[in-house]
DNA sequence: CTGAAAGCGCTAACAG
DNA sequence: CTGTTAGCGCTTTCAG
């Protein structure tokens, strides 16, 4: 509140920087033990000592140095959170919940993007290692086995978001691909359509993986067979590929019921059928695509999809952190929720 | 490289927890100041001694403890930054971009993200303050004088970026929004458009005003007076609202030629256009949007934008960073180029 | 409830 | 080039 008016009482020698507890106890009149106590939840001080340390401090600007007490405390109260792909719209959404969560409950993420290559991700690992970390998330990217042991080595359990499940020494977070895509299996087929197909990207990544292979394997048990195509990465151009690599070809093969394993590829997708196929949605071909971005509400898609859920994956992913010290591992799959727009013929 | 099997060479008695530089001492038969020096670039050890250490540490899987080494040199390499919406597609980019150089540098981030009121930011400014950190970007937001202040008290400048340019006290990096909204008044007129509008949000932030009146002042300058409707925040939504004010009234004062201060806005008011009146872009009406995100490039929009460069801007908060003792005010304004699509009458 | 003293893991200043 | 000696700012026994 006050203005510090040039009247400091004896800062620390030459130095000008930050103000020590030290200096608060020496203006408070106290111990220095006091002004850690008042600062220290569920420590015992007097209401009056409280007072006077609250007091100095204020006046003098204090501020609690978290690097010393996590030096001593061994809690640096920082979370490292890795991933390769900070653009991606999912991963920034759930970036935004984590790090909101994580500051609810007095905690700090420390961000450090990778290329997606084992080599950058190990380093970016080692970094966050050095912060003493409490525990380390992984938004993207598959971390080899050494990589894990690496981080169980150093005392943080790695949390796996939407990675590979099968990798143990990890606590696993993950959406429900599989029964997601199952899920717009049956909504295709119950609108009618026995002509299927995927349009995934041709990383194959886990999520990537789980979300062809439910589609597919659900097809199978309708007694139906979906044809796959593979394109690029995860991006609105992969989606135009996949358009054409499915209806650029044999006009008596082409599908009428889509899956597209991320919103992206579907709004590449759907604008190559309309711009370059004539084709309407939901009239000629159905699509479903998957994650629910902001852009699958939009007039010009209204795009039926599954949606995830970042609330729960983000309460997950905290409730892993706090749980660190639990020794088993630990896969937590959230539901996915299908959300009927209009690419789906009624 | 080697596993580590077991041989602990006395684990400092009951702690199970990271390894010291101690123990790595100990292990090479030297001091701990051989150590740190091995770990600290460019100090001087003898090769046979820095093998030695390096061996043991590796052997031991040693990490430096960056909270103790940032205790003393009073450089944590942590650089907070502070944002209110990481799911807007170009904050997020940022983020990326300034991570990944940060990274480059040997530096880390440390994000925040708050909801947008003044006491939230306040208290993010401070949990960040907390970790000594070398400095305090702020992505989005306008800090009262009284925030920066509080700042510039515990030493470190803030740096805002597309903020407020008129405050002082801290670097300012922003895109040229002005000139950037001045160029799309030029190309709408030079396209032959004389009825103007812009649609923008109406959350008066600086950005969206240095945007509104980029252009309006153009106009002016040009003999046109442009119409302004303003519609919610930043969202497709506000877009569509922007197209209903514009376009759901008097058919004779419809305007032909508009400016959308961001490619959210402008995708929500094209599809407005096409779906509930019908219109052509850019037959019938010429849009220009901003920032030039990806949907930007998307088949559907075709989109016509000021591109922000976020390589350039990142550069400079980078830049400013390591420049954090010139103890001048600094402004960077960053160049915001036109990029043609199809969104504009040729 | 309070202060004194010890020490978290590291670096830096100083002799050798 | 190397080891010894002091702390960095904080918390935490341990007495009182």
């Amino acid at each position: 509140m006050s203005e510090d008016n040039g009247s400091h009482l004896r800062l620390p020698d030459h130095r000008v920087g930050f103000i020590t507890s030290a200096d608060v106890a020496e203006r408070a009149g106290v111990s220095r033990s006091a002004v850690s106590r008042t600062f220290t939840p569920g420590a015992s001080v007097s209401p009056t000592v409280k007072r006077k340390v609250l007091a100095a401090a204020d006046e003098l600007g204090y501020r609690v140095n978290r690097l010393a007490r996590g030096l001593i405390s061994a809690r640096s109260n920082l979370v490292g959170i890795v991933c390769a792909d900070l653009e991606t719209p999912f991963t920034g959404r759930l970036l935004s919940h984590i790090t909101t969560a994580l500051s609810q409950r007095g905690m700090n993420a420390l961000v450090i993007e990778f290329s997606e290559n084992e080599e950058d991700l190990r380093d970016a690992i080692i970094r966050i290692l050095e912060y003493r970390v409490e525990s380390i998330v992984m938004l993207s990217g598959s971390p080899s086995v050494s990589i894990i042991r690496e981080c169980v080595a150093n005392g943080v359990k790695p949390i796996l978001v939407n990675g590979d499940t099968t990798v143990s020494g990890a606590f696993s977070v993950v959406s429900d691909d599989f029964t997601g895509a199952a899920k717009a299996a049956d909504r295709l087929v119950a609108a009618g359509h026995r002509h299927l197909a995927v349009v995934a990207s041709a990383s194959s990544t886990p999520v990537q993986q789980r979300r062809t292979m439910g589609f597919v394997k659900r097809a199978e048990t309708l007694g139906l067979t979906a044809t796959i195509t593979l394109n690029g990465p995860v991006s609105y151009e992969s989606g135009v590929a996949g358009a054409h690599a499915l209806f650029g070809t044999r006009l008596d093969q082409r599908p009428d019921g889509v899956f597209c394993t991320s919103d992206v590829l579907a709004a590449g997708f759907l604008d190559a059928l309309r711009t370059t196929y004539g084709l309407q949605v939901p009239d000629d071909v159905s699509v479903i695509g998957f994650d629910d971005l902001p852009q699958a509400a939009w007039e010009n898609y209204r795009l039926t999809t599954l949606r995830q859920n970042p609330v729960d994956m983000s309460r997950a992913i905290l409730a892993a952190i706090r749980n660190i010290d639990g020794s088993a591992d630990r896969s937590v799959v959230v539901d996915v929720t299908l959300v009927d727009r209009e690419s789906v013929r009624a």
